[in-house]
DNA sequence: ATGAAAGCGCTAACAG
DNA sequence: CTGTTAGCGCTTTCAT
């Protein structure tokens, strides 16, 4: 019942293997012949089966995406720079949530290969060393999006998280700022957390700050965490003047926390924040933040990969995509010098 | 170099069927032939090739999910509910972004049939005829997931977008408003923009209200078109005290729209959203809006989709799910009876 | 330029 | 409970 090769090679009068070479764009058809195929084709409304191709093959034109959770604003971001390349390729991912599990991961690595992807790309806060050997082991090329492994064992594309953080810790304490916050997302569970923290922690050292644990709040990334976080950090004793936000949605609870009790920004406290999704104009004061690319880091870790799913050759695996700030209003104009 | 069947087969001293039927949990298998299978498995390394067995058994263990763009904030919680239920009945998720355009989705569909898939979810704003025609003559299940084809011919799982846009305009209405205005995304490329704009304009009527063109704003539904919608709708003759936002963005641009002018909310005009993201709270005043359960509906349709997929019956196929209106402050409390 | 034939790795009767 | 045997639908040499 359903059209094969095999039924539109018998009724255009042809072998197999030239209905193959038509469907696949091989040159050495005559026109004639390929006219008459690509009219069977039509007639009996064949599509080739996939599944069939990939196996004999063995290529699939799929990648896997592993990401912690699509119903975030980052990953989401991300997944579709991934999409829209893969789809410049002619690849189409299969997409699934690791919600920053471990065995998931390892799982989910697990089935997509015994799917035969082509490749994979991943973006995980935390490569730990069991990750980072099943990496390492695989078949098929695979590449980390927005996430790092130390040793660089592995294609990745990101920024320079630590330099961005450092800039945005700096820039609050160019304005002055000695007690700074530090707020944002579990560390192992957050995009980059640990970069962000040493960021944080040797800009106030090289500013001759010292570190203080009680202005570091690093529970969870939601909104509600930054609302949370206010009512913590505002009532200590000589309670910060300035914050630094993991991300967006911490900013913004951060603020909120703020004005819902009569605490202006930035007149009297600021803010950065390290994402500048949508969210960050979505909010008064708008939101200061580095601008991190998601899209972009999707899009060309993508790219990277089919690079390697390709076998060319390319110059650098470990790719660093340029940051900068967003300067808005969460924080005062720098003073000029 | 792969490890295939057959080499656990030859290793274990069993057949081929054997080795398949201990991977496929066939009962009928001797425990001690079973564990000695396991074991030249786990030192193989053995991993079955899933594209192989998807060609002999005709199953692949993937859907197709098409949905307008995942980096929206609607379409990331409803393909997280796919997700979860897909991957709970062992489904992988093939995921494409139509970005509502009819030739992607129709050439989508088309790959994904290719790829084999069992079955697919998607997600239109505008289910056209020709879509339609398409859904209706796949060989796999299809389900429409917060989308709505009329004659309803397609499963599908929705709320009564309809009745819900009733309910919320009439709660305007019963804050006393004459002037309410319907800010939405162009209606066609908007979910179900349709429902919202005909129930408003009943809701209105029944009230003895008479529809005004200029209260309606439908150009698109980001964050600026609702602050666009703001300056537009607030300077007019006349101008609205009230608004039916289309989505939360919206509500939230209307609202900064209104207070960067010195407007107060709900004081001086009253917002009510449709949508109920995560958003709804990352203002002030924090919006009442219609739940849309993006969520529960993308769960709903993938659990539909396993059924239909199973061949299982089922009572209906065109689900509608409860709605209900979150209160909040965006607009003030309804008067008491 | 075209065809014949051998798989790709697995499932699914069918025997036994 | 286990093995044999056909395919599943397509790509890919290798001939011609």
């Amino acid at each position: 019942m359903t059209v094969t090769i095999y039924d539109v090679a018998r009724e255009a009068n042809v072998s197999m293997a030239t209905v193959s070479r038509v469907v696949n764009g091989n040159q050495n058809v005559k026109p004639a012949t390929r006219k008459k195929v690509l009219e069977v084709i039509e007639r009996l409304e064949y599509r080739p089966n996939a599944v069939a191709r990939g196996l004999a093959s063995k290529k699939t034109t799929t990648v896997g995406v592993i990401i912690p959770d699509i119903a975030n604003n980052l990953t989401a971001e991300l997944t579709r720079g991934i999409e829209d390349i893969a789809t410049m390729y002619h690849y189409n991912i299969i997409l699934a949530n690791s919600d920053q599990s471990e065995d998931k991961e390892l799982q989910l690595l697990d089935t997509m290969l015994g799917k035969q992807v082509d490749g994979v790309v991943m973006m995980s806060n935390e490569v730990t060393d069991k990750i980072k050997f099943a990496l390492e082991h695989t078949s098929v090329p695979i590449v980390l999006a927005g996430s790092i492994e130390k040793n660089h064992n592995i294609p990745s594309v990101n920024i320079d998280y630590y330099e961005a953080a450092y800039e945005a810790v700096n820039q609050l304490i160019a304005n002055g700022h000695k007690r700074i916050a530090f707020v944002s997302g579990c560390l192992t569970y957050t995009v980059n957390g640990h970069y962000k923290l040493r960021a944080y922690e040797q800009a106030l050292a090289d500013a001759g700050l010292s570190t203080d644990s009680n202005l570091i709040y690093a529970e969870d990334d939601q909104y509600d965490d930054g609302l949370e976080a206010w009512s913590k950090l505002s009532t200590i004793e000589n309670p910060p003047t300035a914050f630094f936000a993991g991300n967006d949605e911490i900013a913004i609870g951060l603020i909120h926390g703020a004005q819902d009790n009569g605490v202006n920004v930035p007149e009297q406290i600021e803010v950065i924040s390290f994402e500048n999704s949508k969210l960050a104009r979505m909010v008064r004061p708008q939101l200061t933040s580095v601008v991190l690319p998601l899209y972009d880091i999707g899009a060309v870790a993508m790219r990277l990969l089919t690079k390697l799913m390709n076998k060319e050759q390319v110059e650098e695996t470990n790719v660093i995509l340029p940051h900068r700030i967003e300067q808005r209003q969460s924080i005062k104009t720098p003073a000029q010098p």
